[in-house]
DNA sequence: ATGTTGACTTGGA
DNA sequence: GTCCAAGCCAACA
C-alpha cells in the first residue's frame, strides 16, 4: 500500500469512530498494523486538516486519554468542547472514564 | 543531500 | 509509581 494510504487509513479509522467514544493513536497505530509507528497517526493527524471529509481528530487522544492534540486545533478548547458536547466528561485536559468510553477498532472493527 | 522535530507507545531501570 | 531511551515514518529547515 502506497504511504499515503496509511493517513487515509488513519482518516477513516477515525472517522468511523462512534460519537461519545475517543480512541487512541496507538489502538489506530496497531489496527494500520504499525503500532510502532504511533507518530505517524499523530502526524497523520496534523494534516488531516487537509482530509476530506473533516476527520473528527477532537475524538483521538493519547494513551492516557489526555487531549495532548487540543494545542493543534483553532482553539484551544475546541476539542474539549466538541468532546463534552458528545456527552464526554473533560478533567483538566483528560478524559473521564477513558477506558469506558475507549474504543479500539481492534476490538470493534477486527473480525 | 543531512539533521531535527513531532497530535505516540512501549519496555527496562 | 516515575524517568529515560528506542523505534517508527514523514515533513520541515
Amino acid at each position: 500500500m502506497d504511504r499515503a494510504d496509511f493517513f487515509e487509513q488513519v482518516y477513516q479509522v477515525v472517522r468511523l469512530v462512534p460519537k461519545g467514544r475517543v480512541t487512541s493513536y496507538g489502538a489506530i497505530a496497531q489496527y494500520l498494523g504499525a503500532r510502532t509507528a504511533s507518530r505517524m497517526v499523530g502526524y497523520a493527524m496534523n494534516a488531516s486538516h487537509t482530509a476530506e471529509p473533516p476527520v473528527p481528530a477532537h475524538r483521538v487522544v493519547n494513551r492516557n486519554g489526555l487531549l495532548s492534540g487540543k494545542h493543534h486545533f483553532p482553539s484551544a478548547t475546541a476539542m474539549q468542547d466538541a468532546l463534552e458536547k458528545e456527552g464526554i466528561t473533560i478533567i483538566d485536559d483528560q478524559v473521564q472514564d477513558f477506558k469506558t468510553l475507549f474504543w479500539d477498532p481492534n476490538t470493534e472493527l477486527a473480525l
